[in-house]
DNA sequence: GTATGTGAAGCACTTCACAGCT
DNA sequence: AGCTGTGAAGTGCTTCACATAC
């Protein structure tokens, strides 16, 4: 496993992913080698700032060449633990739950949706995109039995931070929030939210003008 | 309208929204007055950053005193161009857009989806969600005619590229973009791309034990 | 010649700490 | 006495620019 480097800033490791899924398409249509210049305009960053970030974790690239591209993509899935699969939980079974359990996007990425939870006593037992729903009083047994270290939130946001709370007690790492709340969690949780209207409403200041 | 301040901060500008958000919750609890202090707690945000931010936009609070939040709420709104409804367009009507165009949090924050697209000649002419779905050649004129400003982006990675082009050409400044890519857009145009798997593989560096 | 890797410089955001108002 | 508003100090990320390697 990849030794975690002390002082790798946050920015940089949530630039490696869009890096990593660059860099994949590009080998897709089979491309070999690329130098941060060329990467940099795909992703509109700088080169230097690829370079540095890069830095953090090793010398990837060849002066004079650039860098392998499956060199690269290699080093990069091994870098964010994503040379291997992650199993994940949801909890909320409406209509966002069943969405992202039927959302064909996390499978190809190594991230396989294995147990669903709700509330409502009336879906537990019931099946929702091939999974068994259990109730929330489950969600420290059968995430500790299978030691599931990543979650996705899906509930009302009134009930979202006791949710989060459990989950944390049940040895959740990872939470993929998408209740519109300001999650609480301890510093060795990590948090994301997927928020679309604090996306829409940090836009509108700059656009001002009514339509 | 409020004068845009030149040199605020993008980051600064991220946080009003959420800021807002919680101080309207804060008023539906029976709330009055907040101190940056009570604040910071829960969204956690150091008083002094809270104070900081609003300082670029006017002096609202009182000193010994805090922040009237009725007040405040309404100078954040004012200051993000959020005391006014927006009407926004959906290209891709496909199982997320679909998702979009039916999603309850839009509506009463002020988004109303009034506008859909899609390449396909099989859903053009077709109902989603109430709104009549128009072939992508309609966009410009569409838009234009009705002075739409934000959009809102759900088609397949492949072709976003091509879309988010016609949408700028069609006068769009806003683009929520929920197709996997790193968009292009010219500088006066916002975008803000939702990204769960980016946001799980960001996450998955620091858990780094396999589940 | 060409592109990386990296200390150093530059820039931007955060936090401090206290004057000033209530 | 309490809390805001804000210059100044501190911190951390980005960019520069060049030695180094191919």
């Amino acid at each position: 496993m990849t030794e975690i480097q002390q002082d790798v800033p946050e920015v940089v490791v949530a630039r490696l992913p869009q890096y990593l899924r660059t860099l994949t398409q590009l080998i897709d249509q089979g491309m070999q080698v690329i130098s941060s210049q060329q990467l940099g305009e795909q992703l509109q960053v700088t080169p230097a700032q690829i370079r540095k970030d890069l830095s953090y974790f090793g010398r990837f690239g060849k002066q004079g060449r650039g860098y392998s591209i499956a060199h690269l993509v290699d080093r990069l899935r091994h870098i964010l633990a994503l040379d291997h699969d992650w199993t994940v939980a949801v909890v909320g079974i409406g209509r966002l739950g069943r969405a992202i359990i039927n959302y064909p996007g996390f499978g190809p990425e190594g991230f396989r949706v294995t147990c669903a939870f709700d509330a409502d006593p009336a879906l537990v037992g019931q099946k929702a995109g091939g999974l068994t729903i259990h109730p929330l009083s489950q969600i420290r047994d059968v995430l500790e039995q299978k030691q599931v270290k990543i979650a996705i939130v899906a509930v009302p946001a009134a009930n979202a931070q006791e949710v989060i709370d459990q989950l944390v007690m049940s040895g959740i790492k990872a939470i993929l929030n998408y209740a519109p709340f300001a999650a609480q969690t301890p510093a060795d949780v990590q948090v994301r939210s997927i928020d679309p209207v604090l996306a829409l409403q940090s836009m509108t200041y700059y656009v001002q003008a009514p339509g």
